[in-house]
DNA sequence: GAACGTTTAATACGAACGTTTAAATTTTTG
DNA sequence: CAAAAATTTAAACGTTCGTATTAAACGTTC
């Protein structure tokens, strides 16, 4: 297929496939798969429109290679970052689990632009599965579920059934999910000032409610 | 524009207008807007291809005519059930409230394709907001919302502060329209039967899950 | 039953779509 | 440096799209 330039003394050669898939995710993320047209991509990635068939093969191609070198990559970072702040948090705990996931879903590694079209794809999914649904429930939404399942298991009372702990991750993996999708519409309901204050209001609300919510919320009033 | 035929007897003649706005709010929920063509709209309501345009104008004024006469509808018809099982359920509780949206959401007036057709189309307007989500937030979303804040304050202890009030009411909405979409998902992940002893032990986790979330749970082990 | 407004029908139009082709150009390689 | 491979380019292909047009069919009212 190609050989890449390895070059990085050239300023803005960013090369093409990257300028593609850069743009592609964003267009897609924004508009939907059908909104977009390969001739609004390869404009934005200022290459020729014959480039998405000769480096993707066809349009189809290319919004998979959005999921499997852009979407799945960031969700892999996203979960390490979970993972290492829970590790890092000293004991596990039903608190340091549910902070940990509700921290690196909505302040994580990434920043407010990427993480919103990192969601939107994947509401997208959710409403209209294509065929990139399949990747990312197999790859991405089993692991997560299933390590969380675990956390949960470990830190939460034996008499808890396994049924229970599957509806609270899911419960919890629904709050941090929706929150991520919904928080333009939210801040403009309550109509505050969209700041860092109200993120962080938004991740103790997030973790208390679900603390509360799968039993194990302190008692005691703030 | 048009004067509709009062001939009720007149047998097969369902006017070709609900047709295509069956058809289309079905088309437009499974594979969203840009998805669908008008072609296979009108093919499917088996009317001619300019009939859209004739009832509608254009594509997209019937994408909107689908969120005004049908869509909006069966909302103010779940938001009814639930003020109505609200009142049914004898003195107002936290439970109640919850019990009542979450069954109004989950097991309401409608049925299971219909509530699936009615949550794929918010959730598309939802990842990729077109127009239609205007007249959804405004008329629908902002008055459920408002309505579920005043019940929580009417049933929450008088501590609880009016920011409080609207973070409890956007989760438990998140509960309720989360669960609603993902259900496949979910039972899938469980590879559970999705059945009706699976609905309701989901409504149950729901309504149990959010009451704790607002610290409204009950102590005791079921 | 003729005139009327309403609805359906067949067909056509121009634009935009995804994709292909083949030549030009750049980069890599021996 | 020349041959080969990889990439970019411009142009075109055939299809499908949303919409417009025009006439026929229908139902209602005098």
């Amino acid at each position: 297929m190609k050989k890449k330039a390895r070059n990085n003394s050239n300023h803005q050669t960013e090369l093409t496939r990257e300028r593609i898939l850069d743009e592609a995710e964003a267009l897609f993320a924004n508009k939907g798969y059908h909104a977009v047209s390969v001739r609004e991509i390869t404009r934005l990635a200022q290459c020729n429109l014959a480039a998405v068939n000769y480096h993707f093969g066809n349009k189809q191609n290319l919004y998979l290679e959005v999921f499997r070198s852009r979407w799945k990559p960031r969700a892999s970072r996203l979960f390490d970052n979970f993972r290492k702040s829970l590790k890092d948090n000293g004991q596990a705990s039903p608190n340091s689990v549910v902070e940990s996931l509700a921290r690196a879903f909505l302040q994580g590694p990434m920043s407010d632009d990427e993480r919103m079209r990192h969601h939107k794809l994947i509401f997208g999914e959710f409403a209209q599965p294509t065929q990139a649904f399949e990747l990312v429930a197999d790859q991405v939404l089993k692991p997560l579920f299933t390590s969380l399942m675990a956390d949960l298991r470990a830190v939460m009372p034996d008499t808890t059934g396994d049924k229970q702990t599957a509806l609270n991750a899911f419960s919890i993996l629904a709050m941090v999910l929706y929150f991520n999708l919904a928080r333009p519409l939210i801040s403009s309901f309550l109509d505050g000032h969209d700041d860092v204050d109200f993120k962080d209001r938004l991740i103790d609300h997030i973790v208390e409610f679900s603390l509360n919510g799968i039993g194990a919320g302190k008692q005691e009033v703030r």
